[in-house]
DNA sequence: TTTTTTCTTGAACATTTTGTAAATTCCGGC
DNA sequence: GCCGGAATTTACAAAATGTTCAAGAAAAAA
């Protein structure tokens, strides 16, 4: 869930500082000190965003963006030095997606990068809410509505419920919800999610005959919506 | 407590300009370098008040203008260049709340922004207080009123209860409020949190009926209001 | 400077949630 | 109906998270 970040810098101590302070930010942060490593930890890393310095010994920001940009349409944000050579339009024209001149405030280099984020990120729509019949299931008060009653629900619990009613009717396996819901990097027992379902039932048993969380023998689970004729 | 301005002006020289200006002037400057993150810089920060160039690429300045005037009575002011075809009357009617034709100098333009601002200061709009059952959270004296009464709160606590009051029931992490309340720059424990919210309900409990501060277990904290019949 | 207040931190403690294992029940094919 | 894999349930243990306290640092006031 964490994004990360690729920072593409020579300078120790301005690595060091921007290391910092997106570490704060929770990001995971690389550091790359030459074009070399740079395009090698890109490869290896797939970052979310990449922090790019344009000086930099031997291959030069320009020539680690259009390397990058054969393959990838990762958010790049160019670092330049005040006075350094740069054309605007012909820097954003190589690929990049904001630029940064430095000494930078670290306040404005983080308002960029989630300008930049929020710029390339899906349109989804910001709002993690879902209404059913009798039901409201609120991720951004973490609340869980049942007959427009509040039921204190934990977070694993409504993340999961969450996560399957986004796609209502679609059959998720145990090991899918694991991977989507608790992360990728999450190793545990598919039982796991049996009792998380288990729980969720206890709170929407009976509730609404128009949804339903239903096992699929043999396959897994889904949030079961049965369709009332259209309005 | 420091008005802040949002430059939207794609002349990097002109922007840093202003922003060395405005900050002299005790303005908290931010700066969009093209209409869409003008758009969005503008519902993330809620400037005070902005400047607004009309010549800007892919959406220009009266785009932004109409689609901020959607939502929002925000002071504009219109920088426009010389020669540029521009209708005084027809620009105010647009919304604009003053122009300035370029080249400006400061110091005219520093007259205009105080008179502007002056001028749409509303009485009500502008300060920082809200207000709830049996609650008053007042940032411009700084003070707590809880039943009427003058309550002795601390700054930090005052301001973590404000900014968590300004957005009910939206959940905040420790680190979001360490961010927005402590600022960004402010490396801390996250017990810190905890220990002001501790205080905050020390002083609030029992208080009333309609609000509270939640533990939003595993995420964070919010300031939940119980919605009532609306009169 | 001294005094007072406010803020921060770490540790002990409490609580809630989550994960696991094991017993039990269910389902579908033979 | 019987069997074996699958799902459910239960109870418990473990992990994660939150609360509180108190001491000391820092900041503000006197």
């Amino acid at each position: 869930m964490a994004r990360s970040v690729l920072v593409v810098e020579d300078d120790h101590n301005i690595a060091d500082l921007l290391r910092m302070y997106l570490e704060k930010e929770g990001f995971n942060v690389r550091i790359a000190p030459d074009g070399g490593t740079a395009l090698q930890e890109f490869s290896r890393a797939a970052p979310d965003l990449m922090l790019l310095d344009v000086m930099l010994p031997v291959l030069d920001g320009w020539g680690v963006l259009s390397r990058v940009r054969e393959t990838s349409k990762v958010p790049v944000i160019m670092l330049t030095a005040k006075g350094e050579t740069f054309d605007k339009i012909n820097g954003l024209n190589m690929g990049a997606d904001d630029y940064v001149v430095k000494p930078f405030e670290m306040k404005e280099l983080l308002a960029r990068i989630n300008a930049v984020l929020r710029r390339t990120e899906l349109p989804a729509d910001t709002r993690k809410k879902l209404a059913f019949d009798k039901l409201v299931i609120d991720l951004d008060s973490y609340e869980l509505l049942v007959n427009g009653q509040k039921i204190d629900t934990p977070p694993k619990e409504l993340e999961l419920l969450y996560h399957m009613a986004e796609s209502p009717n679609r059959v998720y396996t145990r090991n899918q919800l694991l991977d989507e819901v608790w992360g990728f990097d999450y190793f545990g027992d598919s039982r796991t999610v049996d009792v998380h379902i288990k729980r969720l039932r206890e709170k929407l048993e009976g509730v609404s005959e128009q949804w339903a969380l239903k096992t699929v023998w043999g396959v897994g689970y889904k949030f079961e919506l049965t369709e009332t004729a259209p309005q």
